[in-house]
DNA sequence: TGTACATCAGTGAACGCGCGTTCACTGATGTAC
DNA sequence: TGTACATCAGTGAACGCGCGTTCACTGATGTAC
């Protein structure tokens, strides 16, 4: 490894953004479970191991990408979350945040769709620790939905648990979403599937705007 | 392997029961995708060359292990699907067929909730075969309930299309609540699990009966 | 600016281990007579 | 019912391979003077 003309702190920074990298890609079939060390090190051309001098170990690895999906679906939901102006109806209100919802979906899918994918997949399938962590940080990032829930003109009523539910209900059908996706194989593929989720949070917007949290 | 009294016909098919059932245990952590035939032969007590005797690779006992999980998942729509009696209003409507909809999930997801969770988990991180056989099952799955979801009352006027959407968001849900119920560790953990998702369902139906298809 | 020394990302050999798969086998169960 | 032969689920040795991890190493980059 010699790199001419970079310093020893980049070059290193820049080995261990492939092997996150490499991670990433190889850890779509079969999930990180059954992703290996030698894989990763002949996928990027560096021995085995000299995986050693960027992570502990697989699991940690496992911890980074976990860090960096979170912050691909942090963005996402900061592009979602803008309040919509006033609108003359309900109806409207709903039209409104799904167009609004559904087209940062689509655009961080396109741009971030193996962290998406990894998030949804480890939370079911990673080793235990990447697994529990996926869990927790989703767990946080729906606390934070409900907060931003509880701004909306129609959840003035709502208990917190009622916006718990509602933010538990759209993470996981984004998620789904996100997944569906990333199998799109053409435009119209997209604007299919983008129809079909724009039409799902509409149904779900719909509700919740009926919603009565005292019942 | 002697088991007296058993003809050997039997005795196959336990031992094929035994290796489907400790691969669908072993395949919980890491998925199906980490799992070798040794684990599962010394789990069992045999040797591991005794597997070639049943199946002829791991792909060819994951796609049994799909097969036997969609019948669980069939059954469980099958008792969710009833049409419910006539009711004063839509709100009760949505009430009973929450209800109905989230104890047949409650139930199955007690007994059969290893065979649904490998659906959840296999549809993203299986290996190719399993991946794609899932994800195969889970749309003519899809259909069917669409299907159900045609003859309720409220359905009437809704196209093809939106009853497809219903029916993939519907799915999608329970999938997840069922992953959600089997973590659960108290009685109550399920009971409060359960109300969430019963919930969510609400919102949906009360979404779906305000939906109108024509526009 | 030049020299001498320190740092450390990446190397390469070696280890013991579990993997899937092959093959000839054993011995209990099943069947034909 | 008894005997002789066929079937075949499970055995056990063996194979080559990829695995994670150890260790002493190399040589380019960085630093002190």
């Amino acid at each position: 490894m010699s790199s001419a003309g970079v310093s020893r702190t980049e070059q290193k920074e820049r080995t261990r953004r492939a092997i996150l990298d490499a991670a990433l890609t190889l850890a779509e079939d079969g999930g990180l479970a059954a992703l290996s060390l030698r894989q990763v090190a002949k996928e990027i051309g560096i021995v085995p191991t000299a995986f050693y001098r960027h992570f502990a170990s697989i699991d940690e690895l496992g911890l980074s990408l976990v860090t960096e999906a979170f912050d691909a679906l942090r963005a996402l939901l900061r592009d979602a979350r803008a309040i919509p102006e006033e609108t003359d109806s309900e109806w409207d209100l709903a039209v409104s945040i799904a167009d609004k919802s559904i087209d940062a979906v689509v655009a961080h899918a396109r741009q971030s769709d193996r962290q998406l994918r990894f998030i949804a997949r480890e939370r079911l399938a990673g080793p235990a620790a990447v697994r529990d962590a996926v869990r927790h940080q989703l767990e946080l990032v729906e606390r934070e939905l409900a907060t931003d829930l509880a701004h909306l003109p129609f959840t003035r009523a709502w208990s917190a648990s009622d916006l718990a539910v509602l933010s538990n209900l759209l993470v996981n059908a984004m998620l789904s979403h996100v997944e569906e996706l990333s199998r799109a194989t053409s435009a119209a593929d997209t604007r299919r599937i983008a129809d079909t989720a724009r039409r799902q949070l509409h149904i779900v917007l719909v509700g919740a705007l009926r919603w009565d949290s005292s019942k």
